[in-house]
DNA sequence: ATTACATGTAATCGATTTGATTACAAGTTG
DNA sequence: CAACTTGTAATCAAATCGATTACATGTAAT
């Protein structure tokens, strides 16, 4: 089990995006560099530009940040392109037998630690801004 | 994307052979609890024996704690039964565009943090403790 | 208005994983 | 030997992922 590679792509469109900042980042460009399918990175431009990460017109090539990449983090990445359900990172096995102690209350039981996980998960990704991203991708190419 | 019910079904299966600790916990017994087929649940209890959790032998019906509770934490079954691999929790995307700044760095630059998110959920997991599962087991059928 | 090119989106495909199930070899007990 | 267990391989339908094709729709330049 591994959560989907969109969320990665999605970091690197915006990533991609503020460092051509000058230039046109259309699908196709975009694309070259994830090295994926254009109506792909579409797709997943179209889930980010829905969560207010970016702004695309139809019929017009290229994609411009809506917001500054210090007021974007991880986490809204990861909730824009919907790789993970609220409250369901662990999956519960259904219908435990509910004449059996166990069986009518296992779930309530782990549930609460479930969530905690993932929650603990998600604010790590709360607390990096993708201008962080962007700065590490800049300092190795020592351009900062 | 989910992480295998196979973790809540090693989890029901613990807590099953501690409440019944003077009965005996066979494969189809434990699978009448959680509702699944034995067979699965024989494969689940294989991975908790190769983790040292368990006691089963074959031909003898039913399995033993190998551990008292209070020394299995989540993360212990969440390791034995192979639900997530290390540093796997999130999928890179393969093979960016060496040829792009971006693309060659790409990777290296979120891997840290990927890592990081998947560390913190783990470590919810190893602060719970199978005992406390039990507990608020018996703590709903008002055992204690 | 026609051409060229962009985004938006649906449909399809192979690969992989999950959970369910059957089947059977091998061990144990009476 | 008979009846039961564990261990394990094989199979199957369903779901999901990423890749791809196809095409409707929108924009802009000639």
């Amino acid at each position: 089990m591994s959560i989907s590679s969109r969320l990665s792509v999605g970091i690197h469109i915006l990533a991609l995006i503020e460092i051509n900042k000058d230039g046109v980042s259309s699908s196709q460009f975009l694309a070259g560099s994830v090295n994926a399918n254009p109506a792909m990175i579409r797709k997943i431009m179209g889930m980010l530009k829905k969560a207010g990460l970016i702004e695309v017109h139809p019929g017009i090539a290229g994609a411009k940040l809506a917001k500054e990449l210090s007021d974007i983090t991880m986490l809204d990445v990861y909730k824009a392109v919907n790789v993970v359900q609220d409250n369901e990172l662990f999956s519960l096995h259904e219908n435990p037998n509910p004449e059996c102690p166990v069986g009518r209350n296992i779930q309530n039981a782990i549930e609460p630690f479930f969530s905690a996980a993932q929650l603990a998960m998600e604010k790590v990704l709360e607390n990096v801004k993708l201008e962080n991203v962007v700065r590490d991708i800049l300092n190795k190419e020592n351009i900062i």
